[in-house]
DNA sequence: GTCTATATAAAGATAGAC
DNA sequence: GTCTATCTTTATATAGAC
């Protein structure tokens, strides 16, 4: 099945984004690499590379989100799900050598001060993380402020995490992370 | 007194790269706001931006590691200096609108990839960080693991709060953390 | 140690044919 | 919808006078 010219330019783009960072990749890579022309680069995205780094964050963040909801929809406590997914995180970076959220901190981390939709589109997918965790915490018998708190422990612990790793190349951070972050979400 | 000139650079590429990061600041830009030219600036560094950047992240290393020194000598136990250090992150960030620290993760995530000497500059540094966490928690009381893991922790947290802050563009992320990780440094 | 002037490469973006 | 060719601006870096 052929894949259409815009979500192929995406799919290219996000890799090399997750790669180089927004900077560190040029136009003139990506359509080489996509093997188009800059004519049909723009018709697809008028408003040019901006454009495109944002089609490529709304994509990851569904891509993030919808793996979060599976962990947190298929493990009965939010203990476990967390467990589960870190071990994943884990697992993605020993393979891989990379983490898909990461794209996301990197690239806020880099763009959020020069470009407002790109700071509010990072924001989002923050948000929508912290929605999920908060609602697994308070059916597990949170209060509505607890679950709250907690869940944004647990992304601002996970993101530094992911980050820390990154930055020395190897995966002992996530992995104390993973028995550590479940002291947190033991109710009281 | 008279500043010397390599370090009049190291100081406003520093503040520049804190508002727009790295590749977000061109060189022309850093000699316009220091007002000399692009001869002086290469006779400082002979090697160009990337080792402008390097001096400027030792430089921001050394301060923030100073300043939490302090605080670590400062309070009798790892949680009240904890504390107080976040207390004045939201502080600082809340009149100036910027975290030194942040300077940090937001390089590393843009350059760590493209650049061995830049990831290994801002490893050290979150390893210096760890460690005047560690040897405080043993001195609390924490054995040498639990210590390690702890700090390890400790770091992850704030940095992920940082982000947070930053991306949100509101405090509260770090205000929360500040109530939320004393649970994780009492001695059990 | 600082200057001006220049080199060279690459960036993002556009025009207009097909 | 895709192409080639071109434009403009900017980037980092260098040469050589003073």
């Amino acid at each position: 099945m052929e894949q259409d010219t815009k979500s192929l330019i995406i799919d290219i783009a996000t890799s090399l984004f997750q790669l180089k960072g927004y900077m560190g990749v040029g136009l003139t890579e990506i359509i080489k690499t996509c093997n188009i022309s800059k004519g049909s680069f723009y018709h697809h995205f008028p408003n040019g590379k901006e454009e495109l780094l944002i089609a490529c964050l709304q994509s990851i963040s569904d891509a993030i989100t919808g793996d979060i909801k599976d962990f947190f929809e298929r493990y009965p406590t939010a203990e476990e799900a967390t467990k589960k997914m870190i071990e994943k995180l884990v697992d993605n970076f020993e393979r891989e050598g990379t983490i898909a959220a990461y794209t996301f901190t990197s690239i806020v981390s880099e763009m959020g001060a020069l470009s407002e939709s790109v700071r509010n589109t990072c924001s989002a997918l923050y948000i929508r993380m912290q929605e999920i965790y908060s609602a697994k915490l308070e059916a597990d018998g949170f209060s509505k402020e607890a679950a709250a708190s907690t869940a944004l422990m647990m992304t601002a612990t996970i993101e530094g995490g992911i980050i820390l790793c990154l930055t020395q190349k190897v995966s002992d951070p996530l992995k104390i992370m993973s028995h550590e972050l479940p002291k947190l979400l033991k109710k009281i």
